[in-house]
DNA sequence: CTGCAAATTGTTAACGTTAACAGCTGCCCG
DNA sequence: CGGGCAGCTGTTAACGTTAACAATTTGCAG
């Protein structure tokens, strides 16, 4: 009501007339160029507030070429890892202004990954990351040559992208050694699908840890990450306690997530075997609520956050120069002990 | 090597001076405008996809005055119903043209809030979508007056923002009336946080369910989300249940969430109490996992992809007429049974 | 053929910012 | 007192697209 020029939102140049300079003036106390006057400077940043002037990112963005933007294309989202690190990314990216734009993929297909990077391209984003645990994903990710600098987390790292890593391997020896420490003679294993990298790792590292204490292998159990597929792990776990020999009958099982760690242990209590007493269990993953299984469960906890902030630093690095040898980051889990596998009597 | 031009991208007016036309052309190509000669117009489109030509979003954003992005703001993006209406979200603004920038808040403050806001605002995002189960923030959201158009999901109904919500209230009902029709006297309840609106719609249906079944009104338990609190809640019910007379002591308890409905399980198991036959116990949230529950868990199962969508159509429409009053969608969640509340015996 | 409308194409001018360079002060030093 | 050199400010030209309008070509009726 009070004036009539509510239309449209003020321009740089608007600014410079109110405060009777340039508007390249404006744009040097903007960017905090050194040289303007003390008085100046104060009286456009007066002005600014004023007019509540936003600089018009487009336009900014068209003449330096850059969009300060980051992309993240991830999947399983609704997972309490992935979710975490898409947090801590884009927090670290805010920290250091930028926008993060997010994809989630609910197939990991080689198309709609190529979908998702178009889709970012068109945004004119200046690099992304992908989140991208599926080995055939990472393959389709190199094959695509993306037409931005990406790196990955949870990528693995025998890649030539440069990439942020919790280390899977170093996680799942500590579970064993600590399971084979507290005087079971092997450790069981229900595995993640095989050809997700962070499965893979858990089981690699799971193996080794066998290997290396001298104790038997045992026939691992498959699974999708799902608290069902746990559930069917954990079934036919308490099969093989009735039914196999006191050497081989499992006494220690390593699931390689909290969910289907939930699984196991509803269907051992179904079986009426009781944790850890007839079988300890241990899991993955560090879940919070993973203190209010029953028994609260043993776990390897992960600093999502930090590898959100590392796959940024990562990023920014590489959009500075693309073509720097790819660098890798490692993070290194921590294990939590609960009631799941306290000591044997 | 072949050629010495790698060196930037191409730009409209070069694929117009291959094509043989001008760059106008390109455009109309580009935007399937009718007045152009099919034979014209394949030839464009084959130069463009020789030179993998893109078109600069930042000039488009700069001369139509779209940016198509728009923002979303969550907190507690680690919870599955968050994350999932995140997840929703992205997929429905894709499918219509836009880029989602996302922008987690891990403190409700109104200081937090703003900043966020101003954050997205400085990107022009073209609308906002406020994921803010939280009274206060929707509160700070309204003095805020947001630059840029605003729907809240999961903010209730009382403003004159327009907003998508999952009716609690009638979900809230819908639990409580099935414990009240097992058999129970009455249903106790722990709650969520009181000033989530979350929390007091369900407070309020389970409230409402009592009354109008003329059953008597318990003292409810404050808890938090957590399954941590639901630990501590649950012990009150176990004591409650041991020392008080058969006609008041608890028989079913209505938890507001599933993560702390595991809470409540572990302190009545750890008490001796059996599930459900001592104490029936239902959830909120319809987690994938709360089927794996010891008991499985009876809980409310909500739509988030649908209210994803139904959260861009909204924000959409607001952005074609800012000026509409503003219009709310609820959407109604549905009762999933399980042994956590079979029928008494 | 001619002319006129419709279809197709081209030309020019924005959009709002930063970069490059030019100009204008005032001050210090010789 | 003149020259030069900072320090500050202004002017002009991009950036790559769409919008508005002008120009040209085509098709077809008269």
């Amino acid at each position: 009501m009070s004036e009539a020029a509510d239309r449209r939102a003020p321009t740089m140049a608007d600014v410079a007339k109110v405060a009777g300079v340039s508007h390249q003036t404006v744009s040097r106390v903007l960017s905090d160029h050194p040289n303007v006057r003390e008085s100046t400077r104060a009286r456009v940043r007066e002005v600014i507030a004023e007019l509540e002037y936003r600089p018009n990112p487009a336009a900014r963005a068209l003449v330096t070429k850059r969009s300060r933007t980051l992309g993240v294309i991830a999947a399983n989202t609704t997972l309490y890892g992935p979710a975490s690190i898409l947090a801590g990314l884009e927090h670290a990216a805010r920290a250091k202004g930028y926008l993060i734009a997010a994809v989630s993929l609910d197939e990991l297909s080689e198309t709609a990954l190529r979908k998702a990077l178009e889709h970012l391209a068109a945004w004119g984003v200046e690099g992304g990351v992908v989140m991208t645990p599926h080995e055939r994903t990472v393959a389709a990710l190199l094959r695509l040559a993306a037409p931005f600098p990406i790196v990955t987390v949870e990528g693995g790292h025998d890649l030539d992208v440069p990439g942020v890593a919790l280390d899977q391997y170093a996680g799942a020896r500590m579970v064993t050694e600590h399971l084979l420490s507290l005087g079971h003679a092997s450790v069981w294993h229900v595995t993640g699908p095989r050809e997700w990298l962070e499965a893979e790792g858990r089981f690699q590292g799971w193996r080794a840890a066998l290997d290396d204490a001298g104790a038997p292998v045992p026939q691992w159990l498959g699974g999708d990450w799902s608290a069902a597929s746990g559930y069917r792990a954990g079934q036919l776990l308490a099969a093989a306690h009735r039914s196999l020999d006191q050497a081989s009958k499992p006494t220690a099982v390593f699931v390689a997530n909290d969910h289907m760690a939930l699984g196991v242990l509803r269907a051992l209590r179904e079986a009426g075997l009781r944790v850890p007493e007839d079988l300890a269990v241990a899991g993955f993953d560090g879940l919070p609520e993973s203190e209010y299984f029953a028994p609260p469960l043993t776990t390897v906890r992960q600093d999502f956050a930090a590898a959100g902030r590392a796959g940024i630093d990562l990023l920014l690095q590489r959009i500075e120069d693309p073509s720097a040898t790819p660098v890798h980051t490692t993070l290194m889990p921590e294990l939590v002990i609960r009631s799941s596998t306290a000591a044997r009597p």
